[in-house]
RNA sequence: GCCCGGGUGGUGUAGCCCGGCCCAACAUGUGGGCCUGUCGAGCCCACGCCCCGGGUUCAAAUCCCGGCCCGGGCGCCA
């Protein structure tokens, strides 16, 4: 059983739990284990007096972080945490842990991330950490529920392509066979190709690569992303489908993750729709003459706006030659373009797409980039082409804002930065 | 990649500025002992550490140079 199907009220049942041992504490003729599983604590109580006096040497000597299998009888005790505890017939000990410990599971001394990272096994067996990850799934969930209900199709697309999606990013060379290819930064050009193969709306969960050399605590080599396209629609449709998928993750996850909240000691408040929409030249505006139009926020400047809206918000119409290619342009300059943003980090960006044929050709050479390795991508738009408009969401950044953590790594089970390839 | 800060028992810190009093301190841990209501258990004893290489000096954890590694900020990136 687990920690949490047993109740005080479950008085004289016996019952088996498996679990670590997360500590034992030994006063002599009573001795104390603490047996953690993913749910929580189970005390294991052993007084001299009525146990069998072999398992009660045993007990005595099992190493913290063990791995033990209990069959005993639960009893109602007002001492005991939780108002229970199991009186020992069989400790049964699966796997015997090592000591020292890499790490120190009952937080009594803190580790640096790095530790942590380097051990990230025993590092995921505390509570608070296990807890961002099981947050991180039920957002998943979440996603895909209100995806699947608002008529998407989850799809897979390539991770190993052979060319760069937007220029720009730098990308991960890998070796096919006879050939040179790269992993995908995004499945921007695949959503898109499946728009023309009449699919409407599609989504994908998945790992995006990107090659570059940051070393900061919101960016990743390898991070997830939520993509979606939606025909027929534009930019104005797509961010209404984001701020109420966002909204709706909130809300689910303060409905079912309540016990991890509490362990992580968050306070959330469902963000209300619709999201503040402020435009490229009214946050330069914000900012006074910090940033030249036509640059990009820099994070400075997206620390100050941050700090002046509450909640969510969507930047709009941005420098149309900031963007990637397949961005639609508004006018001469602006584009229909948008990025969410929480506080200083941006979670999705997203655009109508460039759905014309000519001018996608047109943009492609406008950024310096080559038609002809496009071609595969350029062919779905001369057979049929509707308009379209999608975003990318990073899960990391979401979970990262949303828990408040101050490092992106801590958001990835094993995350790949410039220097960690292991474990 | 650049700038700044750092690397001391398994883990987290102090000591470094101003070299000697440091065969290095504290907490946690580990091993042993005492203890029947712990829940950061308590008490006693023991164990375990100066990133690597070079230099300065009578003397280096401490100063200098190089390397490797880590953190923060920036840039790049969305």
């Amino acid at each position: 059983m687990r920690s949490a199907e047993i109740s005080p009220e479950m008085d004289g049942k016996k019952v088996t739990v498996f679990g670590w041992v997360h500590e034992v504490r030994d006063l002599g003729g009573l001795v104390f284990i603490v047996l953690r599983d993913r749910e929580g604590f189970i005390q294991v109580t052993l007084p001299k007096k009525i146990i069998d006096p072999e398992t009660f040497k045993k007990a005595k000597k099992i190493s913290r972080e063990s791995v033990l299998r209990v069959e005993g009888t639960v009893k109602k005790e007002e001492k005991a945490p939780n108002g229970f505890e199991i009186i020992p017939e069989v400790i049964d000990v699966l796997n015997e842990s090592q000591a020292p410990l890499p790490l120190e599971v009952t937080e009594k001394v803190p580790a640096d991330l790095d530790t942590r990272l380097e051990n990230r096994f025993m590092d995921l067996r505390r509570p608070k950490i296990f807890a961002i990850f099981k947050i991180k799934s039920e957002i998943t969930k979440s996603i895909r529920d209100f995806l699947n209900r608002e008529g998407f199709i989850e799809v897979q697309t390539p991770k190993i392509v052979s060319t760069a999606t937007e220029g720009g990013t730098e990308l991960f060379p890998v070796s096919y066979f006879e050939r040179e290819a790269f992993l995908n930064q995004s499945p921007q050009l695949y959503k898109q190709i499946l728009m023309s193969a009449g699919f409407e709306k599609v989504f994908e969960i998945g790992p995006i690569f990107r090659a570059e050399e940051h070393n900061t605590t919101r960016h990743l080599n390898e991070a997830t992303s939520v993509d979606i396209e939606v025909s027929f629609a534009d930019h104005e449709d797509v961010m209404k489908i984001l701020e109420r998928l966002i909204a709706k993750v909130y809300c689910d996850v303060l409905e079912n993750c309540e016990k991890q909240l509490e362990i992580l000691d968050v306070k959330l408040e469902v963000p209300e729709i619709p999201f503040e929409r402020i435009t490229y030249d009214e946050a330069l505006e914000m900012l006074g003459d910090q940033i030249p139009w036509g640059e990009d926020l820099d994070l400075q400047a997206l620390k100050t706006i941050g700090s002046k809206i509450e909640s969510h918000y969507f930047i709009t119409n941005w420098p149309i030659k900031i963007k990637p290619f397949y961005v639609m342009a508004l006018d001469e300059k602006l584009s229909k373009s948008f990025d969410l943003m929480h506080g200083y980090i941006e979670l999705a960006s997203g655009a109508q797409r460039e759905h014309r044929y000519e001018k996608l050709v047109e943009n492609i050479k406008s950024k310096g980039l080559h038609p002809e390795s496009f071609e595969f991508y350029l062919k779905a738009f001369r057979y049929g082409m509707p308009p379209h408009s999608g975003w990318g969401l990073g899960l990391e950044r979401l979970v990262m804002s949303m828990l408040n953590l101050n490092n992106i790594r801590e958001a990835m089970l094993f995350p790949r930065d410039r220097t960690r390839l292991v474990p």
